[in-house]
DNA sequence: ATTGCTTATATATATAGACATAATGAGCTT
DNA sequence: AAGCTCATTATGTCTATATATATAAGCAAT
């Protein structure tokens, strides 16, 4: 066991208390002392245990509240971290080489799925894009966007048959929220050829919103090569 | 723009630090000011504007060196975070009912696929189980998991007639390492009789698998009924 | 040019003490 | 019994200061 000596940093603390809750000391749904107390114990202060304790709350062990106390949470909400990076970054990682294809470029009314999704007005015209990522010439990622001009006009006069249109919102259009959903769709005739695959087969989908505050921006629907899987380790 | 006040809060910091790089104040790849200097210009401490800008670089906006400074990240990688919660809590935050059936349990030795994603030795006992969690009676989750009982020998004992084996191994084994990928796949017969759709119909999937202290303990295929979706906001 | 030392500097972390804030629970009132 | 008030207390945060550590950059020796 841990015997807690002088001078411990906040990182040996942390370690001590995940020892504890692990092995059942500090039982779940128990109280732990005080900062204070701890404080005393680890012959630290009351500073360093606080970012030990706060650090091991966001990582979802403890629960803690003023007065309340800090209590060992009975099953660790751990919270999984997935960097979503741009495709291309994604693609030249692998050490695959990355190519960019526009495949449609329209500007239309927007439909009415999408101006009620999106919260837009019945048929405000937005930019509608359709463009394919390769790696190595495979298919890797098919992306059907909409993008609504209102707060950012020159998007209408981007250039999108060389880059995507995600390298260019980043560097334009900092967002401020985002919503981001994956799910399974089922490949349609037109998915199907971009990717290379059967229609019918399960697809891996991400969709993407996100607003300027509070003015929605672009919604993204990426559709995954057969055989992607998103993956994180923790 | 957001003039400095006295008294910010780290808060208030983060905030203005965001304002700036949305408003290429400080460009991409630029470095900021010093902490020093940045806690001159907010008549505030170090200490309070080093939590700011540490807070920052965990959330991917900035990259922080010793010696060399602090540096606006040009594509902010920002980092998705899913909490991942016990099934149980998942269907009844909805308010709906959870319930939940065990389908078969078998102990036999590890498939060929089994032994080589774990590493484990080659016809290894495991144990093999299968189960149902609905929502409202209607099917919500099924899920396939096998367990390595090398290092929980108590787990042949368990009865996961009445609650299920995540329940269990929660309760029981505290997992030091995680993996976890999202995917997506094809309903076979079972599944789909089981999720109550068509054979064919995409599938989204989760596939964890857990470690304690390098030893696999267990690996969970949880197949999610038709419009599933997992969401994150930020 | 390459390698190895030195130094300056920016971040990383620790300490100590103070005030702020929320929530609990005891005691009082109705 | 139910509701209200208020002191208590644990965490939240800020200030001020000090030491630790990594490393970029310059300089020297190979």
């Amino acid at each position: 066991m841990a015997a807690p000596r002088a001078n411990m940093s906040y990182r040996d603390i942390k370690q001590v208390v995940l020892d504890r809750i692990h092995n059942k000391i500090w039982a779940p749904d128990s109280l732990l002392p005080s900062e204070t107390d701890l404080a005393e114990e680890f012959s630290s202060t009351r500073t360093t245990v606080n970012r030990a304790l706060r650090e091991l709350a966001e990582e979802g062990y403890l629960e803690r509240k003023r007065k309340a106390g800090t209590r060992v949470l009975n099953s660790p909400v751990r919270k999984a971290q997935f960097a979503i990076p741009l495709v291309r970054d994604e693609i030249s990682e692998t050490g695959a080489e990355y190519r960019y294809a526009l495949v449609e470029r329209a500007v239309m009314p927007a439909p009415g799925w999408l101006s009620a999704r999106m919260n837009i007005p019945q048929g405000r015209e937005v930019l509608h894009l359709r463009c394919m990522h390769y790696a190595d010439n495979t298919p890797f990622q098919y992306e059907v966007r909409w993008i609504v001009p209102d707060s950012i006009p020159e998007v209408l006069e981007a250039d999108f048959s060389r880059s995507g249109p995600n390298d260019w919102l980043v560097q334009k259009v900092p967002f401020t929220n985002l919503e981001l959903s994956f799910l399974a769709t089922k490949a349609d005739q037109s998915v199907a050829e971009f990717l290379d695959t059967q229609a019918g087969d399960p697809i891996f989908t991400a969709e993407r919103i996100t607003w300027l505050r509070g003015e929605p921006v672009t919604l993204a629907k990426l559709f995954f090569a057969p055989g992607y899987r998103m993956t994180t380790h923790l």
